[in-house]
DNA sequence: GTACTAATAT
DNA sequence: AATATTAGTA
């Protein structure tokens, strides 16, 4: 299967008002070999796009008829096709807002080629997916992708529903026309119900996180129920200890951990990282993504900013920190990883349009081998981290938990909760956010996923031991900028803050 | 009675 | 596998 896919020409279609900009774009994506429609406005694009068997979708975000979001709409109620957004809007809000209407992928403007590379994968994922609502009957035509060869056109015409009259309160939803039956509807998590969902958890810390709260933080009330965020927070949970289990003994070479971690990413992920065309391997977890249009949870606490949520005993029942052994906790995956990518301006490093995805789409979620990984920014993924604090241990850095020496960064922040405006890395007295808890977990992270990532992510040099704090500087910045970029918060990331982490360091 | 989590059902 | 529901506790 996945010879055949690397062998299918994708064919995109390019929007943006810009005509430089939509040259530009356009040789990028030749570069990639991808078959290449352009149009200089979404009207023109909606009047192509169905003469043509358009896989993916980029556009501007900021046109003058018609926005990059409207397009979407269309493009969504139509065709329902993948749709990237480029923009050069680097607001958090506006990106939660795009990939709240479906977007698949916000990039941030200056873009780079490498940044449409894998880009592919986002129409494998999306016949891949699984729709929520009617198109289920589609599944035979997902049937056919497996087959091969289908990859390329072929199901467009799942016209959506039109029916959003008046009921707004749930009920509607699902069904498709013809199912029978009211039914209530199994909730999707889709990326983005995932991503707030782990949002919130960051916000809220992972020891206190229980249904109640997430499900207030999360307020998309139309969608979920305290139930539905239990249920997804006992999986979540179960993914949390899976890894932490794993990759606890994680020694140098053992390629355990690395399995999950890998796929974990890998099929996580989707957007680029692989290097290729190429496999996705192992198939089996194959990333879906899905839109998530409930232009829903728009509403209040969108950023989890507010809120304001009792106080809450001290050491809830997290279970996972109090039964499993924590010990290993500190894990990383820190990461992005993923894809560190290119950062325009800031300091060269850091994120860039990729790490959006990363931080907010990527998901696959966790799955029995893969994982629940979606964002993965450093305080989720890493609820190692929980564990420390639950200990109350302020530690920092150097995390015994696993023999070889373990270096692990910490964030420590200052305020505690008050954090105007909901961020998320604040927090809680400790704060802290590892990236990898020991180089041996590094390289092998590294060495890992390597095969098909761009290398340049992971690794970052762990040599230390010199003084390459250099890297160590960049490396943190990024972690930082994602953070910030995921929404969560806004620190800044002056050098004197990074100083101030590589003072911690133990080395 | 409420909310949590583990277990179990669908 | 992913979600939902149930049951035992605090």
């Amino acid at each position: 299967m996945a010879g055949q896919i690397s062998t299918v020409r994708f064919k995109i279609l390019v929007v943006d008002d810009d005509s430089t900009c939509l040259k530009l774009v356009s040789s990028m994506l030749k570069k990639w070999n991808y078959e290449v429609v352009s149009a200089s406005c979404p009207v023109d694009a909606l009047s192509t796009v169905q003469f043509r068997d358009i896989d993916i979708v980029v556009t501007d975000l900021h046109m003058p008829k018609m926005n990059g979001l409207e397009f979407q709409k269309e493009i969504d109620k139509e065709y329902k096709l993948p749709v990237i957004i480029m923009s050069s809007n680097h607001k958090q809000a506006m990106l939660m807002k795009a990939l709240a209407c479906g977007v698949v992928f916000y990039m941030k403007k200056p873009v780079i080629p490498e940044d449409f590379k894998n880009i592919w994968q986002y129409a494998v994922a999306s016949k891949t997916a699984k729709p929520s609502r009617n198109i289920e009957r589609i599944e035979s035509i997902q049937v056919e992708n497996n087959s091969g060869s289908s990859m390329k056109k072929g199901k467009h015409g799942n016209k959506k529903d039109c029916k959003r009259k008046a009921h707004e309160k749930k009920k509607d939803d699902t069904e498709g026309e013809n199912s029978t039956v009211p039914k209530k509807a199994k909730v999707v998590w889709t990326d983005a119900l995932h991503n707030r969902f782990l949002q919130a958890i960051r916000y809220i810390t992972l020891e206190k996180a229980v249904p109640k709260k997430i499900y207030e933080v999360m307020n998309v009330p139309e969608l979920l129920t305290r139930d539905n965020v239990a249920s997804h927070l006992q999986k979540y949970r179960l993914f949390l200890k899976r890894v932490a289990d794993q990759k606890g003994f994680a020694s140098r070479n053992s390629m355990t951990m690395d399995r999950t971690l890998k796929s974990s990413f890998a099929s996580g992920y989707c957007n680029s990282l692989f290097n290729g065309h190429e496999k996705q391997t192992s198939a089996t977890s194959n990333p879906s993504f899905q839109s998530f249009k409930p232009t829903g949870f728009s509403s209040s606490n969108s950023a989890l900013t507010s809120s304001s949520w009792s106080p809450r005993y001290g050491f809830g029942q997290s279970s996972m920190l109090g039964g499993s052994t924590q010990a290993n906790v500190h894990k990383p995956i820190y990461g992005s990883s993923t894809k560190p990518i290119y950062q325009p301006n800031r300091t060269g490093f850091g994120l860039g349009s990729n790490d959006i995805g990363t931080n907010f789409l990527s998901r696959g979620a966790m799955s029995s081998s893969n994982s629940m990984h979606t964002i993965a920014t450093p305080s989720v993924m890493d609820f190692g981290k929980s564990g420390n604090s639950s200990y109350d241990t302020p530690s920092n850095h150097i995390n015994e938990g696993t023999g070889t020496g373990n270096v692990s960064f910490s964030f420590s922040n200052s305020n505690r909760n008050n954090n105007s405006g909901g961020q998320i890395m604040n927090g809680n007295n400790n704060d802290n956010a590892s990236v990898f808890d020991n180089i041996a977990d590094s390289q092998q992270f590294g060495q890992g996923v390597d095969t098909q990532t761009e290398p340049t992510n992971y690794q970052i040099s762990y040599h230390k031991k010199q003084g390459d704090n250099e890297n160590l500087t960049s490396e943190l910045n990024g972690l930082y900028l994602q953070a910030e970029n995921a929404g969560l918060g806004n620190q800044g990331c002056d050098d004197d803050f990074v100083e101030s982490l590589l003072s911690d360091l133990p080395f």
